[in-house]
RNA sequence: CGGGGUGUAGUAUAAUGGUAGUACGCUUGCUUUGGGAGCAUGUAGCCUGAGUUCGAUUCUCAGCACCCCGACCA
């Protein structure tokens, strides 16, 4: 991509109400826009990245079986009366302008939704297990939207759903489910602790969230550094200094942003909506039931947090809206030319910093765009380009065929 | 939702009870090209409403918006 025709100007000056580093640096690179306290609009640049972020979601719940579907964001009244959600307060509720009552809430979770169409097609053991996700956005009704996009009114999400005939079929999926946020987390550039947690408004099961270390983050975490066991502060049995009950290492408290959540169910929804299925025993059973959340959004937002430096961002490859910047400071752009075509045509993502400018205004772009691989072409490189990393000082001179 | 703070140009900021200044951006022209270039040029602003006052961007009140602390939070 040109950088020309790219709709994002950067600036030198964040935004006077944006306090944390991802709200600075993500409206600074033009990556999002703020329309409203906690409502975000994804320009070109952040909606690359969300777009990446979804597809390794997407890779790794594919992996488990599950299936992508979409359900509706406007969630008839009917779902959450069926369960007393109707009135849970980060609800938005909303009806036609000319209608006297309000009918439907915009989506913050989809249980009760994808319960009452499971209970339309689970109705023999051979139906289960079954899972389902979608990425979506959600609403929630916060009573104080902060720290850029990591918690907003308006934010998109994962939510997958799963459903079982037996408490050992849901144990095994569960911790397959684990594991596949680790690997979610993991090819994000995140460290995520894994922590046993408190359900809220969802169960009163233990639970587990994904929580990734961060200044900014909202949740306390004891965490053991050595053997990686950890507990969210509202469930935890351990504090600063204790020994681990797994390892005897010991356990630091630590503030981190919540990235994902799993909660075991039960048949709390399915009891709700009469979700049973008929055993080969002939014995009609409730389906056991799960749900799985991620927050794209938010995990832009930590991945901004964790990985910033002064000059910028610094995107992992794997989530970077583009493989390679490609900067010209020549005066006619023939060899950038030449070199932004040869990387189309071996499909790399390359954004093509084209603009007539000063090379000071586009050296300092790209540090705070942040994408992974910077290669330059002036009069001083000759035949060759210069190829830095954006995570390193090393600058190298090299060819075409060192960026692919 | 409780408490506090702040609203000045696209952005960041200054001053002021008497027609608002700077920087960045943006326009145009010339020069320039390895760390957000130089000179010139033009562009653009006091959140809304009420009150006090001869006169309010400035003071008072209300509303709205945003931010911070707390509560809340899959």
């Amino acid at each position: 991509m040109r950088q020309s025709s790219l709709f994002a100007k950067t600036s030198k000056t964040a935004p006077s109400d944006a306090v944390s580093a991802n709200a600075a640096l993500l409206e600074r690179g033009a990556f999002v826009y703020k329309n409203s306290a906690g409502v975000y609009s994804y320009l070109p640049l952040g909606w690359r990245i969300i777009k990446k972020i979804a597809d390794i979601v997407r890779e790794e719940m594919d992996a488990l079986g599950s299936n992508e579907m979409l359900m509706p964001a406007l969630v008839d009244k009917k779902y959450l009366e069926a369960t007393d959600r109707w009135g849970v307060d980060v609800g938005y509720r909303v009806r036609g302008i000319d209608e006297a009552v309000d009918a439907f809430a915009l989506g913050w979770t989809h249980e009760e939704v994808l319960t009452e169409i499971a209970s339309h097609h689970i109705s023999s053991y051979r139906d289960v297990p079954f899972s389902a996700y979608q990425v979506q956005t959600k609403f929630r009704n916060e009573a104080r939207a902060k720290s850029g996009i990591l918690r907003g009114k308006e934010f998109i999400m994962k939510d997958m759903y799963s459903f079982h005939a037996s408490q050992e079929d849901f144990d095994s999926f569960y911790e397959k489910t684990k594991q596949a946020y680790a690997n979610v987390f993991a090819r994000c550039g995140l460290d995520a602790y894994c922590t046993r947690a408190a359900g809220g408004a969802f169960t009163g099961n233990i639970t587990h969230e994904f929580q990734v270390v961060s200044p900014v983050g909202e949740d306390v975490i004891y965490v053991c550094p050595k053997c990686r066991y950890a507990e969210n502060k509202e469930v935890a049995t351990v504090v600063q200094g204790d020994a681990c009950p797994e390892c005897k290492g010991v356990i630091e408290e630590k503030t981190a942003i919540e990235v994902g959540n799993i909660f075991p169910l039960g048949t709390k929804y399915s009891d709700a909506f009469n979700l049973k299925f008929l055993g080969e025993d002939g014995v009609k059973k409730p389906v056991i039931m799960g749900s799985y959340g991620i927050g794209i959004s938010r995990l832009m937002g930590t991945i901004a947090e964790v990985h910033h430096d002064d000059a910028g961002l610094v995107w992992p490859a794997s989530v970077s809206p583009f493989a390679v910047h490609l900067l010209d400071f020549t005066k006619s752009g023939d060899a950038a030319k030449n070199a932004y075509e040869a990387l189309q045509k071996r499909g790399i993502a390359v954004l093509w910093d084209d603009r007539q400018v000063s090379p000071g205004d586009k050296l300092a772009t790209a540090d705070l765009l942040g994408i992974p691989v910077r290669a330059v072409i002036s009069e001083k490189t000759g035949d060759m380009i210069e190829i830095k990393r954006r995570n390193s000082a090393e600058v190298k001179l090299g060819t075409i065929n060192d960026l692919i």
